[in-house]
DNA sequence: TCCTCGTATTCGTTTAGCCGAATATATTCC
DNA sequence: GGAATATATTCGGCTAAACGAATACGAGGA
């Protein structure tokens, strides 16, 4: 429980950051609240796979997790460390800019805004925003 | 002018800077051109685990290599992807910042100035300043 | 309670990174 | 050319990361 203000390791902040996927889901992140199954279902990869890098981010201190009946939605939250803050923060700005990154966060508009969702995503609770 | 033919690899970038001994280096190059002497006497570490890290980054776009005689001096250079080159600034600025680093930087100032350098520099290229 | 569904974790394997020691390469000096 | 020096690379061992498959956990519903 300690949240120690301890020196901040900035070589894991950057090692959180270092795998594609890991990239991709803090883009898909970027302004809202996802669910796990969103993300699998965008990213059309394995469920322990994403899981396993979503803990990676949390470990990281990078995002927060929070429980609704049997779904889990996870969120990005400011690192301790400022200046880390300040280079996730850019980071996003960076990743949205690019193409592949486009094409993600598109896709997850489409399953949030379609009428009826895609076969296994029924009754999940939408990604929601949390700014603009 | 248009400088990336190629789509660039950020997760490769953080990978970079996702290892102390590589974030003291750059922090010791952080606006001058170092002698790979100088790196191994100021972090009291290996010749061959210096030259690795600084080829890593090499290889990584982030330094560049000037041979001078014997002697082989390293200096940061922007990478090609905008984003990256405006978070590695943004790293640089932070390390800075950071209490051991600023040790290094330190240890390095009084071998640069030191009226009789250390025994295993005689002779070697003093790093140079390129900006202030 | 048992079953189902969403998610997390474990297991076993493969791959990549880091390290020191040893060796190779490149340059200068004699 | 040969010795000496600065740097780069290779080698072998170790550790950590990544992955799919299987399994465990936790919540809701029958």
């Amino acid at each position: 429980m300690e949240r120690s203000p301890k020196s901040y390791d900035l070589a894991l902040f950057f090692a959180a950051l270092s795998d594609a996927t890991r990239l991709r889901l803090l883009n898909l992140m970027n302004g809202r609240e996802v669910c796990v199954c969103y993300f699998v279902e965008n990213l059309g990869q394995g469920q322990p796979k994403i899981s396993r890098h979503l803990a990676y981010l949390r470990r990281a201190g990078m995002v927060a997790a929070r429980r609704e009946g049997k779904w889990m939605h996870y969120r990005i939250v400011p690192p301790r460390h400022e200046g880390a803050a300040r280079l996730l923060a850019e980071t996003l700005e960076i990743l949205r800019t690019e193409k592949a990154m486009e094409a993600d966060a598109a896709r997850l508009e489409k399953a949030c805004c379609a009428p009826r969702r895609s076969a296994g995503l029924v009754g999940a609770p939408l990604p929601m925003r949390s700014d603009g």
